[in-house]
DNA sequence: GGTGCATGTAAGTGCCTGCTTGCACTCTAC
DNA sequence: GTAGAGTGCAAGCAGGCACTTACATGCACC
C-alpha cells in the first residue's frame, strides 16, 4: 500500500470512529478492518487482540489529552481571555476526539485497562485547571470564595456537557438563531461572570 | 412466584443495571434473566425481542423524567430558590437512575426507537426549563442578555457533569474537604452569580 | 376437577464473533 | 535477484449470541 507504515494508525483511526458511535462491545473487528481499509487478518497481526486496539487507543488519546492542557498559560493574556481560550479549544478537541473519549470511559467499566488509562488523564487535566484556577483566585482575579476544584468542574463541565448534548446524544437544544460562537460565548460569559470577583461587575 | 404480575418490572431493574454497567451490546439476555431471577424464555415471552426490553425501559424513564420536570413551579419562592431546588433534584434523579439514562443515550444511536425516545424527553426538559428562564428574563429577575436555551444548557451542564465525573467515569475531582451538599451549593452559587441581572450582584 | 394462564426446563437452530491457519502477492533493500 | 517484511485472500473453528420449539408444572377461578 502507498504508506504501508501507518496501516496501525488507519486502524486505531477507524477503531476509534466506530468505538464512539456503537461502543467497544457493539464494534466487530471485521468492522473495524473494512472501515479501514484493511484485512481483517491484518488487524490481528497488528494487534494482539481486540483488547488490544481499544489499549493502543486509549494510550493515543491520553497523549493527545496530555498536549493540550499544558498549553494552557502563556501568560501574556488576562486570565478571562485564557479561560475562553481554553474553552473553545476544550470544546473543539473533545468535538473532534472527545465522542470517543467519553464513549470510552463508559466501556472502561468493563476493560479495567483502559480505565486505568483514562482515571489518570481527566482528573489530570481538572488538577491542572484548578491549580491555575487557585492561583488566580490568590490574585484577586477571580472570587475565592468558591473552591478551586468546584470552579474547574463547572468549567469542564460547560464545555463537556456542550459537547455532549451535540454530538452524544444528537440533540442540539440551543436554537437555530444562536450560532455556535455566539453560543460559546454566551455560555462562556455566564460562567466568568460567576466566576470573577463580585466588586468588579 | 411471590407477585407473578410484575415479573417483567423484574426483568426491566435488573436490564436497567447489566445496561447501566455494560452497556446494551455488552448485556446478555441471558444475564438480564438470570439477574431478574428469571427463565430466558420467561424474558422472549415478555417482550418481543431485546430491543423490547431496552425500549420498554427508555419508556419507563422518560415517564420519571417527565415527572420531575413538571413539578419546577410552585411560584411561592423565589427564583433562586426555584433554580437551586431544582439542581438538587436533578443531580439526584441523575445519581440514582441517571448512569442509565446516559449509558442509554449513546445505545440509543444503534437503536433509534430509543433515540426517538429519549430524544424527545432531554431536550423537553430543556425546553421547559428554558421557558421557565425566559418568563423570568422577562421579569428583570434575571439577566437578559444571555439566550434563555443557552441558561438552560448551562444549568444542565452543572447538574449532568456533576453526575457524569462522578458516576460514570468514577472520578470525583473535588477534594474530599468539600461535601457534596457543599459542593452543588457551590457549583449553584457560581451558575447563579453568572444568571443573575448584572446591577445587582 | 377441569380450563387457562404464567412460568420453568431442555434442547436446539442459525448466525455472528473473535481469532487462526496456510498460502500467494508485492514491495523494499542489499 | 533474492531475502524479508507487510499485506491480502479464502477458509474455517469454536464459542456465544438472540431467539424458538415442545412439553411439563403450578396456581386461580368457575
Amino acid at each position: 500500500m502507498d504508506a504501508p507504515h501507518d496501516t496501525g494508525e488507519r486502524i486505531l483511526d477507524a477503531a476509534a470512529e466506530l468505538f464512539a458511535v456503537h461502543g467497544y462491545a457493539g464494534t466487530t473487528t471485521r468492522a473495524i478492518a473494512e472501515a479501514a481499509g484493511v484485512n481483517e487478518v491484518t488487524l490481528f497481526r497488528r494487534f494482539e487482540n481486540k483488547v488490544g486496539v481499544l489499549t493502543a487507543l486509549g494510550r493515543r488519546i491520553q497523549q493527545q489529552q496530555a498536549g493540550h492542557a499544558a498549553a494552557a498559560a502563556p501568560d501574556s493574556e488576562s486570565v478571562r481571555e485564557t479561560l475562553l481560550r481554553l474553552a473553545r479549544m476544550e470544546i473543539e478537541a473533545t468535538m473532534a476526539g472527545g465522542a470517543l473519549a467519553i464513549r470510552l470511559a463508559f466501556d472502561a467499566k468493563s476493560v479495567p485497562e483502559v480505565a486505568a488509562l483514562l482515571g489518570e488523564g481527566i482528573p489530570n487535566n481538572a488538577a491542572g485547571l484548578a491549580e491555575y484556577l487557585a492561583e488566580h483566585q490568590a490574585t484577586g482575579e477571580l472570587r475565592d470564595d468558591i473552591d478551586a476544584s468546584v470552579m474547574a468542574e463547572a468549567f469542564f463541565g460547560l464545555t463537556s456537557s456542550y459537547v455532549m448534548y451535540r454530538i452524544v446524544m444528537g440533540v442540539a437544544p440551543m436554537p437555530a438563531d444562536v450560532s455556535t460562537d455566539d453560543g460559546i460565548a454566551q455560555l462562556f460569559d455566564l460562567f466568568w461572570s460567576g466566576a470573577a470577583p463580585k466588586e468588579r461587575v
